[in-house]
DNA sequence: CCGGCTCTGAAACAAATAGTTCAGAGTTGG
DNA sequence: CCAACTCTGAACTATTTGTTTCAGAGCCGG
């Protein structure tokens, strides 16, 4: 009933095995299951055996045939191998694993993982530092659907360095703000899938002037990446019509975070000051 | 040179990759590595590519083909599962477990889990179902930090139903907004710490006139929630000196895809009208 | 708008794998 | 010693897998 049912298989089986069949199945249990992933030819020579051996044992066993028992072998494997972490326990714990929120959390997880894994420290940091060099003006962009999240570090990087712009998106408009880039300022890029042109002519025109262009982008990497300086790719896989930007919000705060370390003393002050003035202009309750 | 070549071989083969390719690459290394071990044509059918794109991949990775690559897996694999099996593993595979990658990104692991653990899906299947209904009126407000997700919730929503509006944060604007509010409508508020006065007003407000204010808020809850028909309340701690968006951000999409599935055959009309327009305005690359 | 370029997958092809048959080797009981 | 039996692998066939070819589709620079 476990995952170990095919070794289980193997090992009750073998006293009623033949000779040439039992040494098959010694040969399998020795380093288990590898030795049953790669052809029947090899597992035969590796036995000792003929492969006609084989397929008479592995039917013997209840397998239709050879690649049935190696399919069993790899099922296996893999549960053993994600083991703790794949059968996992719903995410609210109230709602049957099959609720949407247990889905959607379930597949955001997924992305984080998958896209953590596949990112490089040593360039994170690289661009962190690019973005906390306050000799380099900063410029964010971003698309249809990720508009808000260029907004979202626009607004934190404001907080913490002077010198950071939100370019429009739309193209009649960014061209005035173009004027100000020059050699050595940095553009942030946000662009997933349904790629919008206006983000690689900026992009393009931007690295003809001398910038940094760095790209957040999802899996399938948008063609910005062609003039990009630093590309990171998020995956943003959901179970919806829409895809999540939950692993680019998450990279932005982690990006935000890290700027935030390398400019703490500037950081500080500049939080202070903004703490004045927003008593002095009462947005928020007076109290926590 | 060690157990995981294969894998760091495609990571850093990913730029120079093509389309298909970099689709296949994410397959293999979605559940690496045991996508790999079936035969060629399940991999392909399993990345969506075909398998001369397999072949041409793996070729391009040095390998003189399909099954010199899958023995390369199967070697790494076996290496693997004969060392240590146990050791906690960090997100970011590369950095240490004391990178900011992988500290922030299990601080946001928490505060899922722990928002999720507390969610009462009955209540939000109701504000599903509440947001799905097009009989009410919508409206999605948020403040200084919120205002980017009032604003990514309100973009999909917009697509999914009409009668949606973005009301703006300002005290002096919204008013206006607030014109069209009557009985029966809705309005969602995002207000975390720091609570805003004006969230506190507009919420006090709507619930007079007889609208039902939906609440989406922090672990500390914004005073917001005593006007509020319903109130989430997410956690947003980070190792930062700001809070983290990012469940806030899931929970959103979580509704957008479940208010999506209520709605599906009105959206899905919205979708394909929205598309025809895009293609009409030539916003988008010609190819996904 | 158009030729040259790259990328992609359908289809043809080649190679291996998996399965089957069958003759002979070994064993057993008389 | 010998039939009758089982077990085994060589050789064959069928099937699937892996590779190559090629024409069409999209992108790019002019």
């Amino acid at each position: 009933m476990t995952s170990q049912t095919t070794r289980e298989l193997l090992k009750r089986a073998e006293p009623d095995l033949t000779r040439a069949e039992r040494q098959l199945c010694a040969t399998l249990l020795h380093n288990y299951p590898m030795s049953g992933l790669g052809s029947i030819t090899r597992l035969a020579e590796k036995a000792g055996v003929s492969t006609p051996t084989v397929v008479r044992m592995v039917q013997k066993l209840g397998f239709s045939g050879f690649p049935a028992f190696q399919a069993a072998l790899r099922d296996e494997l893999e549960a053993q191998i994600s083991g703790p972490i794949a059968k996992h326990e719903s995410w609210a714990g109230q709602a049957p694993e099959e609720h949407l929120l247990n889905r959607f959390t379930e597949s955001v997880i997924g992305n984080i993982r998958q896209t953590l894994a596949q990112i490089d420290p040593a360039r994170f940091d690289e661009v962190a530092a690019l973005l906390a060099d306050g000799g380099r003006r900063l410029f964010v962009t971003g698309g249809r659907i990720t508009r808000t999240l260029a907004e979202y570090l626009f607004m934190h990087l404001q907080v913490i360095r002077p010198g950071v712009s939100l370019v429009p998106a739309t193209s009649n408009a960014w061209p005035h703000a173009m004027l100000d880039m020059g050699e050595g300022d940095v553009l942030v890029v946000f662009d997933v899938r349904r790629y919008e042109n206006t983000a690689l002519k900026m992009a393009k025109l931007a690295s003809k002037r001398g910038l940094k262009v760095v790209l957040i982008t999802d899996q399938w990497q948008s063609p910005v990446a062609k003039h990009a300086a630093c590309t990171f790719n998020c995956r943003i896989e959901a179970p919806s019509a829409w895809d999540s930007m939950v692993v680019v919000m998450l990279f932005c705060e982690t990006l935000v975070a890290a700027v935030e370390n390398r400019t703490w003393e500037r950081t500080k002050a500049r939080m202070s000051e903004l703490e004045e003035l927003f008593d002095a202009t009462r947005i928020f309750r007076k109290f926590v």
